[in-house]
DNA sequence: TGTTAGCACTCGTTTTACCCGAGTGCTAAA
DNA sequence: TTTAGCACTCGGGTAAAACGAGTGCTAACA
């Protein structure tokens, strides 16, 4: 329902006000290379695109800014690829290339590229590991009262948490349990552990230990699931930057609900494979309501494991934060796969 | 010098001030309860604190601020008690009452209340564990190139690293130094770790493993020392609050100073017993102007392994926060000290 | 001699009036 | 259908005026 000449204009508006974060004038747009149209043509097309709800006024006498719908149908329809420059492609090849020995660095340095390059604040989830498989589980008392338990993983994951200690169980006992649990237990994946505590260990500790219901809640407890997922962010202060945020408000709000982590895990939790787009109010916490996020999971052996996101103003470079999350995306889950795969 | 009038009356204005944020007039002084004189003599007194450069004017005819001087001062002289409000109490007792197993666990709760008390920001560093002594390391080979090293402390503490694995290493090999190496360091201090790998492991693993040289560089990387020390933060957005960050520029550059994690470290990490008070440009960082931070180290065996810190406005309720950074360094060394002694 | 009342003065803040100019909508001509 | 022309709108900037909180100083008072 749009002519071609709305659609040009509406592309041109947008991406002048990417830039300049300042209301888009005709005469303005008149003078752009690929705009042959007088100012006044280009007025009636504004009043049209107005009314159909892609662009707003801050006054009766201002230009116009995107509306929420005109970033949707920028986003839908009118991107083009983006191209890095020389220097940024370099980073994120240097990203990928160095020999990367943890999952988390890999992460870390994941979220600080992304913050880096795009001067918006970057979220990094994960990753969930609850896929991969034990490896190994150490007991190590520590004192009477207490325990550590050391959790590693084939992904070489390590997890640990410190468990009150029965009274009742013996030194040789701890042993034994630990013992127990290695032998029984190893290869299965994390989610599964509290199942299989009880379908392959439970009869066990029952014949070898004494005090058997004290030890199996001890063990219970042991394995229990991390607390949720980490998250890690870059360039918070970036965001301090955007002229959208000179208001103290507003960023607290936004400072606020970052370290709400569990609101922003399920905001992002990786479900299905691919990239999600919301632009401002698409975002339901009000806090986001002047942001756009675009976020993608990455993923090991092709489920997903994480997300990878970028939270900036509505107005947003999109072509090159969705690239530059989709190259990202797809090069953190080669080296996760790569880790992954040294254990075959 | 100053007579005890001046004194009242400078203190009077300190403490509005810390309330208001606003420069303070004589009369709004001559009605309070504890004050009998005139706003004529006051301004008389009032002319005298400038002239001795306790009291600032932010133009000639505004009412007078406290100048760095006159905190520092009040800091030193005129500090009261503070008593804290039963729900205070109760919070800050029920962090000590929990039964605590990780010292992690204690800390990241210590700044969680510090911020909560005090609507400033909380900085907490450590618990340096280099004093802790190694209870138990293990390898465990994540796939043919890299093997996960876990360090576990007498006291809990859980380190873990991945590093490349030698070729030339066999398995039986692994398990052969992961042997030496709890045989032989077991109750090692962690900061002492690589000087004792030489003198007590270096020839045995001559004697039993076939390439000595990489097993050596191979186990002298399993023990590295653990990064820089963590970090903690509580309330960082309670800053946004103060009146004197209504300002994005002063925000950002408090907030970026704060990510630089060695910086802040390097500033507050733990040196001799005590409280530390710094009052505005007393700290050497520019983005620290207008800020002061009150910090304190806890210890651990009477040995100082963190610090707990406060992160306000030079205009800081500084009897409320440093009776609470004392009754939280002293409990939280108390928690320490407990979670310690469980090993004896 | 120390304290206070009185008063002129200062200066930042708020209010008002005004102008400027970027930008619009509408109309009429091309 | 496009464009030129023009009156109109309204935010932003500037200058002048009114306001008021607060000061310093002087003179009177206890």
């Amino acid at each position: 329902m749009l002519t071609d000449r709305q659609l040009l204009i509406l592309q041109s508006i947008i991406e002048d006000y990417i830039q300049s974060a300042e209301p888009v004038g005709s005469r303005s747009i008149s003078k752009k290379n690929s705009i042959t149209f007088s100012p006044a043509t280009i007025r009636n097309d504004m009043a049209d695109l107005e009314e159909l709800g892609f662009l707003e006024k801050t006054h009766s006498s201002s230009g116009r800014i995107p509306s929420q719908k005109a970033y949707r149908l920028y986003v839908d329809r009118l991107l083009l690829p983006y191209r890095f420059s020389e220097p940024e492609m370099n980073n994120i090849q240097s990203l990928f290339a160095g020999k990367i020995l943890e999952a988390e660095e890999a992460v870390k340095e994941t979220a600080g590229i992304l913050s880096e390059l795009t001067s918006y604040a970057s979220i990094v989830l994960g990753p969930e590991m609850f896929e991969s498989r034990l490896r190994q589980i150490q007991i190590v008392p520590i004192g009477k009262a207490a325990a550590v338990a050391v959790i590693v993983t084939d992904t070489g994951y390590v997890e640990n948490h410190t468990v009150a200690l029965p009274p009742s169980l013996e030194a040789g006992e701890l042993e034994q349990i630990t013992n127990i649990l290695n032998e029984r237990l190893r290869g299965i994946p994390l989610y599964q552990l509290q199942r299989a505590l009880f379908s392959e260990v439970r009869d066990l500790l029952k014949k070898y230990v004494l005090n058997y219901e004290a030890a199996l809640s001890f063990t219970e407890e042991a394995l229990r699931k991390s607390r949720h997922e980490k998250i890690f962010y870059g360039g918070k202060t970036n965001l301090l930057n955007q002229p959208e945020f000179k208001d103290v408000d507003r960023v607290r709000a936004l400072l606020e609900l970052m370290e709400e982590e569990h609101l922003i895990h399920e905001l992002l939790k990786p479900t299905m494979n691919g990239m999600t787009i919301r632009i401002g109010q698409e975002n339901t916490n009000e806090a986001f309501e002047h942001c756009s996020i675009i976020s993608a999971t990455y993923s090991l052996a092709g489920k997903p494991v994480g997300t990878i996101g970028i939270v900036g103003p509505t107005r947003m470079e999109y072509q090159k934060v969705i690239t530059l999350i989709n190259h990202l995306s797809y090069g953190l889950s080669n080296v996760l796969d790569d880790l992954y795969r040294r254990d075959s």
